[in-house]
DNA sequence: AATAAGTGCGCAAACGATAGCACGATGATT
DNA sequence: AATCATCGTGCTATCGTTTGCGCACTTATT
């Protein structure tokens, strides 16, 4: 704590000096509850003025020191470098902000962190403008449009540089009319209303595959459940399954499916409704990952045999969709690689500082998900609860 | 977007005035590569000059007005929302901090985020912060000491109001120089270089209940695989195992105790070392979560039957937990209100702004933790691996 | 009628860092 | 010897917001 002591006899000798702190410094002191030994001590920010002073040159003279300026002599540097060490000088980013116009603050809006599936991208994102020299600050909007809208509208006051933005079901419209004045980047999900450069999975796809992969096994009475709509998501993979099962000729029983709130009550719910059917489905998609959380409870308390009676197909691999029962047949989605794109995307971005040098607005950069095939799904055998038509 | 429209028209409307714009503001556009139909506007940013211009009243009044000042009339209250609602004003919160002392910023340090551990503590957290009106800064130590160094140093040069630290095994000093400076709360682990009140769970009670449990069940040959000694959780963890086997006179064998890092694949190969041993244990507690996952992998490629053979005791309980096989048995532990409580710790000692009201420093609270018994865990018969001695 | 109290608002000084401009000193060139 | 370029540094305005002080005006009290 030798810096601490320093700082404290600095403060002595510019009283010596007659250096008048502004009034408003008294207030301000060393925390006293993280440093309950010692005796509270009135204890001012150093700021580059006091650097100055302590060493008998300009303001400005520091300033270009700390930046590395190539006009400041190299002895100069150093003698300022030190003085700044010793007093304990810490930078003050707002003050720096206030003329630079840069903030080196990105926004991350994300409608939930326990969902694996974001979490990933958020550690990646976290990663990634943590390298780059931003700072993050995480906005859960939990999916709920007036709270993303003032989350939104934080950022804009904090002026960020820059935002990754998963949009909600409905933005309203001052959060559009916010953002458009910010560099920002759409993750996973599109948002029409507002034309942005987009990275996500090629969400088609992933029910495509998992739909096809069904069929092969010579399912045809296949079950969805997946998220809204209203979601970009939602809609691509409810186009995925309708596509294949289309392709293959397959009938879509309505009954059958199921586009509703993507959390775990939703899929453990209209799983029970599927299994309670006299004719239940021979197999089912399950397209979010909450969504095959709830179903698989639902299984697990209906004792349903998988893949026997029915073949599952979940969402979002990880490590736990190995471990349950058979192991789980999912669509794997390449998350981190989407957000780390998304990420370096944007700061190049800012790099560039305003120039639009990419070309085109609203560039899309797709990800292609895979099929990783467990115990979960198996051919279809006379054994299922469902008979043939 | 006629919010917009209403703003370039102000801009004319200043032009007419002779309002003199900054040189530095003709750099600062609506970003092109969102608005990509309209034309490149240059477009500057609102502040209350320009509000205050408008309506033909000082600055300073606008300020009052928009902070809801009782001395300005209701009618200029009015007026002045009113604009500023029309020209698009966003307030510039780094200026507002320059003068107040207060960025409305808290950081959270936590070593990772896809834990599940974690993630659950950020989102509750998150959601705290939010509500009472701050913004969370997320940095994500990876458990690296110097990683952790540079980003509190980052949070204090932007004079964030608080911080949620989760420590890593040894921060560095000048870590602890600038926390030092800073409001700030530890969670679950506990730094002893730093007095800091301290949210966490009773770690001695995680394992000891877990060990009972065992030991009740018939097992004596009882492994333990954790975290580091070096950490508080791993101390305090293992302390637990064994207070727990001393107490019921079990011996402690040496070889089947790890403490290393608390990640998968020490789980994974030191479950591969116990399975290998000769004279294997008849159970088994592990205290990481990531641990836990590495070692379920481990059991799944032995093809160890559980509990038959081994009794398992893991650790965070998750909805995962359930599924795994017979169902694991795990500590389960109230992260999200030990969270909670840090959160709101926090925002009370913030809003007193200065006072240590509370009395003394260096609090604790501790959570108890609960103990979920599963299919994982059995008592001791003769088919189980290891002979009773 | 004269003073006191209250109301509504403007002026200007901060907050900390930075960048443009200027100025003195040194050394080099004509 | 005079002019010029270069180097190192100081002065000062500036970013957008807040706030203490003060002024003019209105209403209440003696």
């Amino acid at each position: 704590m030798s810096s601490l002591n320093h700082a404290i006899r600095f403060i002595f000798y510019c009283n010596r000096l007659h250096f008048k702190w502004p009034h408003r410094y008294t207030a301000r002191t060393f925390n006293p509850w993280v440093l309950s030994n010692d005796p509270p001590c009135i204890c001012p920010v150093v700021t580059i003025k006091h650097i100055a002073q302590h060493l008998g040159v300009a303001a400005s003279t520091v300033a270009r020191a700390l930046s590395q300026d190539t006009r400041i002599s190299i002895a100069t540097r150093a003698k300022v470098a030190q003085a700044a060490q010793e007093l304990g000088y810490v930078a003050h980013s707002a003050a720096r902000q206030m003329r630079s116009q840069r903030s080196q603050l990105v926004g991350l809006v994300i409608p939930d962190v326990l969902n694996g599936f974001y979490s990933t991208a958020a550690q990646a994102i976290s990663q990634s403008f943590d390298e780059a020299g931003y700072q993050l600050v995480l906005c859960i909007s939990e999916d709920k449009p007036e709270v993303e809208m003032r989350q939104v509208r934080s950022l804009a006051e904090a002026r960020v540089d820059g935002i990754v933005w998963v949009p909600t079901l409905k933005p309203l419209a001052p959060t559009l009319t916010w953002l458009a004045s910010i560099a920002h980047v759409q993750l996973i999900r599109k948002c029409a209303a507002l034309k942005a450069d987009w990275f996500g999975i090629d969400d088609i796809a992933t029910t495509e595959q998992a739909t096809q992969h069904l069929l092969q096994l010579g399912h045809r009475h296949i079950a969805y459940v997946g998220g809204p709509k209203s979601l970009s998501t939602g809609a691509d993979r409810l186009k995925g399954y309708t596509q294949a099962m289309h392709r293959a000729g397959a009938t879509i029983d309505p009954a059958m499916v199921f586009c509703d709130a993507p959390d775990a009550q939703h899929g453990q719910r209209v799983m029970g409704q599927l299994l309670a059917m006299p004719t239940p489905p021979t197999a089912v998609v399950i397209s979010t990952s909450r969504g095959t959380e709830g179903a698989l409870e639902a299984l697990r308390q209906h004792g349903t045999a998988v893949p026997d009676q029915l073949s599952v197909v979940g969402f979002n691999d990880s490590s736990a969709n190995a471990w349950w029962g058979p192991g789980l047949t999912t669509m794997r989605m390449p998350v981190r690689d989407v957000a780390i794109a998304s990420a370096s995307h944007l700061i190049r971005a800012l790099g560039q500082h305003k120039t639009t040098a990419t070309g085109a607005v609203g560039m899309v950069t797709q990800y292609p998900p895979s099929l990783v095939v467990r115990g979960s799904t198996a051919a279809l055998t006379p054994n299922s609860s469902q008979r043939l038509v």
